[in-house]
DNA sequence: CAAATATTCAGCCGCGCGGCTGAATATCAC
DNA sequence: GTGATATTCAGCCGCGCGGCTGAATATTTG
């Protein structure tokens, strides 16, 4: 099983890149759902790239696909994002 | 001025990197400073590399240095840190 | 001032990230 | 089944990250 080390490295990685961020944020304001497709059409890149985030975001735990027809649907998982939520809060609580 | 989307670029890209976490977490629990020298100590590589780990975390706005003595002290700076804390609020807000 | 200490600066180098292109795969429409 | 659509797979390549070494720069101590 993977060390939890290899998940903070993998979801800050995955982070660490401003495309991926805003997939993120564009699956969440799509209502927690978005095709691979509309993904790539909100960058100028070859959509392969595109493809290519998806897949770090979905290693790293961030997000799971679904086949919908022809469509590969993403979809938020916000569980894992809690882990850098976790990560930051130590930082804030009081001493 | 530097826009808001560089701050999240250098502040995201400062966290990437274990070592940096490592650091930051080693100053907050060293009680908010902590010096280059130690920080260095933590790990395997040569200190230079932690050099520029520092440095990297500084420019990023993570970390505050101050000359005391011969040592550098570095200090954390928590409001940065609120500006991940923010991003990652959107996620959590109720639908 | 000279020597020791703490740390950075400068520059080399290998490797992986993130662009790209071209080909393959899966599903739907006819 | 054929063709169109949606998406991935495979592989090339340039560039920057993050190791390294060696030299330089404060600052304190004797």
């Amino acid at each position: 099983m993977p060390k939890r080390e290899d998940a903070y490295e993998a979801v800050f990685n995955a982070l660490a890149h401003p495309a991926r961020r805003r997939v993120l944020l564009a699956v969440y304001f799509a209502g927690g759902e978005l095709s691979a497709g509309d993904a790539a059409a909100m960058f100028a890149h070859a959509w392969q790239t595109t493809t290519r985030h998806l897949q770090v975001l979905e290693k790293a735990g961030l997000l799971r696909h679904e086949r919908r027809g022809r469509n590969r649907i993403y979809r938020l998982e916000r569980k894992r994002l809690e882990l850098v939520r976790d990560w930051l809060s130590t930082f804030f609580r009081k001493p």
